[in-house]
DNA sequence: GCTACATTGTGCATGCGTGCGCAATCCAGA
DNA sequence: TCTGGATTGCGCACGCATGCACAATGTAGC
């Protein structure tokens, strides 16, 4: 009954766990939408709204538990468990993904990392040993990671994607130039630092030409 | 009097770039919406209604013609020249930043290079020399960068966008994870893994439990 | 040069997300 | 226990993005 919910407003959620995270850390105990609102460049009805299509979590007159909002936020997400996932691609890019510290403190653990590159294989980059792309169908029985992670060439993304998908992996983040195709079970986001400057730059193209 | 055009459409452009770069590399004249519109997940109606916004690049009974829209969508882009940006934060991410070899190949160099620590400071990292963030102020005026990279802990962050803002920079890609505030001219865009990642797991969250 | 066909450009309707406004409700203090 | 003040939850209306459908128009082939 609840599955029509828009999906912009859940990727507005992540956005408030993590303002929720910092509140709690300072010790705060309640908050209200209005606050939360301003810390986050959302209007408060924007907040009510999005909550209330998972349930009534504040009380009025006073605003939102921050320890319990984080909480059913957390379930909402399904961020209360840890979770898999496999790196294929360790170039320069897929290296410091391995290296990257934000992602482990969320509950999110590379497991396997795999490359076609035969001077690549068999290396250990940051504790994890680095195996060949064809032996990912029969890891991946092992590994159970439901999350994939991309950074190879864009030539080779989509077949990339292919391989995870087949093996059961339900969600991708690509970091490939690609809009790439999925069946319409697996989720996929894309991080592309290039397209975020390409369209800022049209904003700003012709400023700082006139005095 | 045509600045009413919404930020969405803005951001499907650079989609359409990429996709027309491949194109053009494999020496293909025309194509019609339809076809482009396939390799994207976008349908052609809203890629004929996004380019109808500028002009009419089309013809009808044949499509667009490559080299052409092409051109034009860098025109309206803004992204016919090269663009300069300063870094800020030469930790692990800052340093893969660097490194990422997708920046220049679309005209996007990095400039300056800046950081806290004086581990850091007078290190050469890919050519480039990193300085203390007290001199950002003065470096700029030489740079005249109008672009901003921001790859410093969350703590730091908004303070450091408040320096580049007030050095002129002009749109800023943010790699640590807070909501910043910026003044409504300089345009700003977040680029945060984790929060992909934790919108997916909602979708995925109770798949592969039951057989 | 004419005809048949394909595809664009766009007015219009549909649907969806956003934000307003208020009633409902909860807390704090006396 | 009662009253004043504050904030939530939500129905409703507005506005905007999306996609349809068709007229306009260009192409290719004969």
């Amino acid at each position: 009954m609840a599955l029509e919910i828009p999906e912009v407003v859940i990727d507005r959620l992540p956005i408030y766990v993590r303002a929720l995270t910092v509140l709690e850390r300072q010790g705060r105990d309640v908050v209200n939408s209005q606050e939360l609102g301003g810390k986050l460049g959302v209007t408060p009805a924007q907040i009510r709204k999005d909550l209330s299509y998972f349930g009534r979590f504040g009380k009025q007159g006073r605003g939102y538990n921050v320890k319990r909002l984080l909480e059913e936020l957390h379930q909402i997400l399904g961020i209360t468990r840890e979770w898999s996932m496999v790196l294929v691609g360790v170039g320069q890019l897929g290296r410091a993904i391995l290296g990257y510290g934000g992602f482990a403190p969320q509950g999110f653990r590379i497991v396997g990392a795999f490359d076609v590159d035969s001077e690549a294989i068999g290396e250990r980059v940051n504790g994890l040993e680095v195996k060949s792309i064809d032996v990912l169908p029969e890891e991946m029985r092992q590994l159970h990671a439901q999350l994939g992670i991309v950074a190879v060439p864009a030539a080779s993304a989509q077949q990339v994607i292919d391989m995870l998908v087949a093996s059961g992996v339900k969600a991708i983040l690509n970091y490939a130039p690609i809009a790439a195709h999925v069946p319409p079970d697996v989720r996929i986001k894309d991080i592309d630092p290039v397209l975020a400057l390409q369209s800022m730059t049209f904003y700003i193209k012709d400023a700082g030409t006139a005095p």
